[in-house]
DNA sequence: TTCACAAATGCAAGCGCTTTTATTTTGTTG
DNA sequence: CAACAAAATAAAAGCGCTTGCATTTGTGAA
């Protein structure tokens, strides 16, 4: 009996039409000052809320934009979110997220759930992925936004840094330091595109030194402190052991580090460790790590921004790449030193 | 001109009504099998998929949860709400997250504007929120679920722990040890009631032996790395200094290890640390934390079960109490060992 | 005063779907 | 094979809102 109360309600109480209580809300300055008053008045008075299904339906726009990353556990990606999220609030827009557990198949999965939601707007982690999807969403003309990577002359709307430059700097900077026997523990690269850059980059920097990754001293495994702490014995165990280890996050890296303790050796003396994106985990850890600086809120940032653009169409907009930084802490020592 | 195709076009291709089509989509037992796959071609061969509005107005659901939690950036809401999603979305509903940044004002806002999404249903974390808010919720009857907190009695359904309880066992852990100079660094209070019952579980634990937490050994600070470092250097000035310190959560615990050693101390050996909640982090950590455990993820799972009885009305839920843990790790230690 | 024009508002047609009710088809039974 | 019940489907009425167009009102210039 007591149903919420609706547009005609409140026009009915203001003594308007439902098009001018529409206008009220929607386009206050089309209407006259008393008018709106008026009209405010019985909004307050009902403690109207317009009805979410109704104005989808009529304007065909959700003001919801989705977004599908691979998981909320890692600190980086909470980090992006909630400055996406916030600059989306500022125009009105709503973020509704999924996850994908960096799964490929999950991640086409969520995509078409969050189309399903009607969102008018997707940001997505990364850029490998299905075409068959990238042609879904053009033929749906959703705009989208990729964050997280770049790299030259990527065909989509990107916001996101080198990954490849950045893994490259590090593992020169570890090859500058005298090491020579360099390992690493890196992410699944299977549909992880910057998993997979920053591979290359350690490599592309090994290369230059006519050195190489071979496969004993690379290992890929999931994003997880365990997996790191497994990683780590196995290269560990190996003679000669490895100087420096060269981690694809500083999830791995706390785990390298933790399971490098527990065999009784000593990081930086014994292994030199580094991470990756400078998540505020890495300088609470013993030693603290050097790692990657990533700009994670500017990132989510700017790719609210992009995005908002491209809904409005108002111009075509473009790539937005971002500076990493080297940051070096106690983790990573000269050899011998 | 492309328009995006409608259940009249499938209906029309494949020779049925739009009710036809509908119940296909909603109810595939109540057609018949031929006709059934005969309107199943129709779908796939528009690729078609509802319009999200059109269904909301019609339905008038959304299937669409929200939820309001503090901050993204801590793991313990991160892993809860990837468990919440996980449970919810066996059932088909999607969740959408807000954050409030622990802003009792913020929060009300945010509940507000999911509202407005159409969520039928809400995810809120604690107890402590205006009356105002509990009234409006009751007047739209909006299904809601509070966790993270639980206390006898409470008059919400809840699924959360005994932050008192935990609190009071975990201090009376460290005067077991023998320590009697206790600090502690606590969250922020107001409108956080696990902040504040976790105060009060070490009151209470301390006035058991005749002692109490006076002002200048209770700290309040937000939950940050760096504000559990700041109260570190403050208690560590006190003369004598305390000998154990036991902080309201993980994170402020990391911060306050990490100033110790800055400070040229050591834990345990010159002052003990505990936590609270368990996270990854914890145990990564040189000393690893002493810390209690929670259940974030049953805790998440749980939520988004009561929330879909509730939402059901099949039966009258009641709310889920789930015990804590004490995990022993090495930054408590007795008194001068 | 009158007219042209702009501003303010009302009218009413949908938006795409669900759901109740009515109708048709199918199957069953004596 | 008629008679009826049950199952399957169609018809059509909205759900609450936005928006193009029509109408009214107010304004300044002629």
């Amino acid at each position: 009996m007591k149903s919420r109360p609706t547009l005609e309600d409140v026009a009915g109480m203001a003594g308007v039409s439902t098009a001018t209580v529409s206008r009220v809300l929607n386009e206050p300055d089309r209407v006259s000052a008393e008018t709106r008053s008026r009209v405010e008045a019985a909004v307050a008075h009902f403690d109207y809320t317009p009805h979410f299904g109704g104005r989808a339906l009529a304007s065909n726009r959700t003001n919801t934009v989705g977004a599908v990353i691979p998981t909320m556990e890692n600190a980086i990606f909470a980090r992006g979110l909630q400055a996406l999220q916030e600059a989306l609030a500022e125009t009105g827009v709503t973020l509704v997220v999924a996850t994908s557990n960096y799964d490929p198949e999950r991640e086409a999965q969520q995509i078409r759930a969050l189309l399903g939601r009607g969102v008018d707007g997707l940001v997505l982690i990364g850029e490998a992925r299905d075409p068959a999807l990238y042609q879904m969403l053009e033929r749906r003309s959703v705009p989208f936004v990729l964050v997280w990577s770049w790299r030259p002359d990527c065909p989509w709307p990107c916001v996101g840094f080198d990954n490849r430059a950045a893994a490259r700097a590090m593992a020169q900077r570890v090859l500058d330091l005298g090491h020579r026997r360099v390992a690493m523990i890196a992410g699944v690269t299977r549909g992880n595109d910057r998993a997979a850059a920053r591979v290359e980059g350690v490599r592309e920097a090994l290369a230059a030194r006519g050195q190489r990754l071979d496969e004993s001293n690379l290992i890929e495994t999931p994003y997880q402190l365990e997996a790191g702490a497994n990683a780590v014995r196995q290269l560990m165990s190996a003679t000669p052991r490895p100087t420096a280890i060269v981690c694809g996050n500083d999830v791995l890296a706390a785990g390298a580090l933790t399971a490098i303790r527990a065999l009784g050796l000593n990081t930086p003396a014994d292994v030199s460790v580094t991470g990756f994106d400078d998540i505020d985990l890495a300088y609470v850890l013993d030693p603290p790590l050097t790692t990657v600086h990533v700009p994670h809120r500017r990132m989510g940032d700017a790719a609210a921004r992009l995005l908002l653009r491209l809904r409005a169409q108002e111009d075509d907009p473009t790539s937005v790449v971002f500076e990493t930084a080297l940051v070096e802490r106690g983790s990573l020592a000269p050899l011998g030193a």
